[in-house]
DNA sequence: AACTTTCCGAACACCGTGTTCGGTTACGTG
DNA sequence: CACGTAACCGAACACGGTGTTCGGAAAGTT
């Protein structure tokens, strides 16, 4: 037995409602009776599905992990998972330019970080020089960091660049010369200027 | 004239009965309500003086701005700015691990995020590989990075410790090993394997 | 066509928000 | 010290969102 069309259609269509909100609304302004309105479900329907706004937005991020998981295993497109994930946030350019400032923004992030990781966690090796939980959370930090910097600063790059600058400050670092103030101390360089 | 002792009074007590709160309670969970009893403050002084939660959260924050801008003046203390965040962090280490997971830990990241990239943004210089801009969230993002392992994974780490290991992690990158399975595509090497 | 599951929507109790206002307290100044 | 002013209190209020319940209508399944 499948499932009840009834319940995917009632599904989806809070998903899309929730996504369509979220490029307008900053994600924690948004109340449970937005949605319901602009995916036209009643009340008692949306808790019988989820218990809250929150859950909601968890499982429709399970899209962006399949996602993933696909771009890895489908060699074919000749896509490394990093590259296809840039160029998947560059079609829903505008949910992510939503995403990036303000409050709401930073709940939805630390979700979408969560998944990220999660499926990291299953792919990456072990290593020597920085512990492999560390070395996930950058790798995860750094793709929100580049990801937010691109849509709010550089918004006519495509993906392809991103992907490159990210690539570069993930395996580079940062030069020691713009770090200098914050690592240093200020003391001795200031006295001979 | 100095300000009315009232005044000083009433909003440090906000701001600590604030922050005793964090260590107990999720951010976004904690009501006006609960700030108002654990502060002894009446309800209508409180909206004379914040008009939210998060004007509260804010403004208390303010007080990490100075003491980054100190910890640079003073080169007295041998510290470098670096340094003194991560030691002012494991004095606080309870409330820094409220903050860690969960919904609310992320809506406080983000603030505190804000008022470093401030500061920085008046320290750092041009630099010429990478977007100024970029490097500050980066490195905003690393020191935030670092802090959410080193409370949630390694504790009983100390800050000088943990302060190592954040400059290597910021000025070397991660090693491509580490990273292959998510830059590079599956299909190649799987099938040699 | 019969049976089952889902959906609807109105009604409800509950809780947190932010504002108002008259009375009380404590501060700073002269 | 005493006066005037500013801050604080707390009760009351309207408002809006949450999450639950339940009987009847509608759509799905076999």
């Amino acid at each position: 037995m499948a499932i009840d069309r009834r319940v995917a259609r009632t599904r989806t269509a809070l998903y899309d409602a929730l996504v369509r909100l979220i490029r307008v609304k900053d994600y924690d302004l948004i109340t449970v009776e937005d949605i319901l309105r602009e995916a036209d479900v009643g009340r008692s329907t949306f808790y019988a599905h989820f218990t809250s706004k929150d859950e909601l937005l968890a499982r429709s991020l399970e899209r962006l992990r399949t996602l993933l998981v696909k771009a890895r295993e489908d060699g074919e497109s000749g896509w490394s998972p990093s590259r296809a994930l840039f160029e998947h946030v560059a079609e829903f350019a505008d949910v992510q330019f939503a995403l990036a400032g303000g409050r709401g923004g930073a709940i939805v992030r630390e979700a979408v970080d969560e998944v990220i990781a999660g499926v990291l966690r299953q792919w990456l090796p072990q290593a020597d020089d920085i512990p492999r939980e560390l070395a996930i959370r950058q790798l995860v930090s750094t793709v929100n960091t580049t990801m937010r910097w691109w849509q709010e600063s550089r918004p006519g790059m495509s993906a392809a660049e991103a992907e490159v600058i990210f690539r570069r400050l993930l395996t580079n670092g940062l030069s020691g010369d713009i770090c200098r103030p914050f690592l240093e101390t200020a003391g001795v360089d200031r006295e001979q200027a």
